[in-house]
DNA sequence: CGGGCCCTTGATATGAGTCAAGGGTGGTGG
DNA sequence: CCACCACCCTTGACTCATATCAAGGGCCCG
């Protein structure tokens, strides 16, 4: 039983926003509730004292956003909608009620916590242990999700952030994520589009994930 | 109410580890509990292909572990103790029972995984941006606690971690740790002892952690 | 007291950041 | 519909922080 089961019933009022639109700002009151990505891409991340901004993490349809405040009174990060979005609102009182009434909903709602841990823990560890080119890739790989039945069949990934808000992501700068990009379409191991990228070697790509170096094709081929 | 005063109600087992011990192993059956340091330290990390291991993170007295695997059936990472541990082992059956009682203990639990979130959230944050020396001051600071009352208070606190762990930790090598804490051991910021330190200027700390620079005083003096 | 391991420190190499210029794309207004 | 403009992306040359490689020293344990 997975997060969207749990949703089938926790089902509260949509939302919509439109690109650039916020969903809620660092410092608000978080209000009681949680959000449900049903459709689009935002990101969470924070403003620094310096003015930059410090992405947290890129939320897909099927993620939640606002697990970092339950209990909390303030929101820690602002959430903004990257493409036009649809997003549930789930309050909080209703999350209770179902807790009350399904016997095993607390404890997905646990595991569904206790994932998103596991997750950040991930990509934690990817920052501590990767360089630039191998943190690209996995950041590639996990856009693409998984490998389709044929090769052939790898499908056009969006990639609805600026490549300031990958650079932020990854721990990098534009012009090292913008230089891996073009050195992975070269080698043709990807292909790029304005606001997407499709997987043309996903094996090729999958070795740079473990660590192989990146021979850099001549850019004359 | 914190996590301490649901282990007032959740008490389960204890459970009494040696320095070097094994608590659980990355693969393990997870077997239906979660663990609660009373007191001493441990790591938790996960082995990777080549042999090398990931710090995911230290435990200290007050922690949780196994938080990251709840409703999973194995293990994601290995936890062993740094010193001599007392653990209680708090089942899953318990923490049910208890959620049925409590009314209120549901949410101090999904508050606790929260709080784990955001935790990780900011761990990668700052992996994300900060360098070596503002890495390293940052560790030291959160190890250290809250300031005490007065500056002359300053306790000794434990780093019973090898140079190894800290640096697969803050994702740098022994050799950069080492002579980083050499530095602010020559400033007089900290002083060192084998197996701890002491803060000895917490505001010269404060400005590095805030990104200033690391003037090197020179070793001669 | 002896040995091994980890910590420290130095010299050098290298990957990624910085600074800066040029080009493409999308959006806006005429 | 087209042209202009702004912003972002790309690319290049150079710098610098940190990794790497390697040697010496000290601590802890046997």
């Amino acid at each position: 039983m997975t997060s969207l089961e749990l949703t089938q019933w926790a089902l509260g009022s949509q939302l919509t926003l439109g690109r650039g639109e916020p969903l809620f700002r660092q410092g608000e009151e978080v209000g009681g509730a949680l959000h449900f990505v049903r459709g689009g891409h935002l990101k969470l991340y924070q403003t620094c004292d310096d003015g930059m901004q410090r992405i947290i993490e890129f939320a897909r349809p099927g993620d939640w956003l606002g697990v970092d405040t339950i209990g909390e009174q303030f929101r820690h990060a602002s959430a903004v909608a990257l493409t036009d979005c649809q997003v549930d609102v789930v309050e909080y009182r209703h999350l209770a009620e179902l807790m009350d009434e399904e016997p095993y909903s607390c404890d997905l709602f646990s595991a569904m916590l206790s994932r998103e841990i596991d997750r950040q823990q991930l990509a934690a560890a990817i920052l501590r242990s990767a360089g630039a080119c191998q943190r690209i890739v996995m950041f590639l790989l996990q856009r693409a999700g998984p490998a389709p039945q044929a090769p052939s069949q790898e499908m056009h990934s969006p990639l609805p952030m600026s490549r300031q808000d990958i650079s932020d992501y990854l721990g990098l700068t534009p012009a090292t994520v913008s230089r891996t990009l073009s050195a992975l379409k070269r080698n043709g191991w990807i292909s790029l589009g304005q606001r997407g990228f499709v997987v043309q070697c996903r094996a090729a790509l999958e070795q740079l994930a473990e660590g192989a170096p990146l021979a850099i094709a001549a850019q004359g081929e």
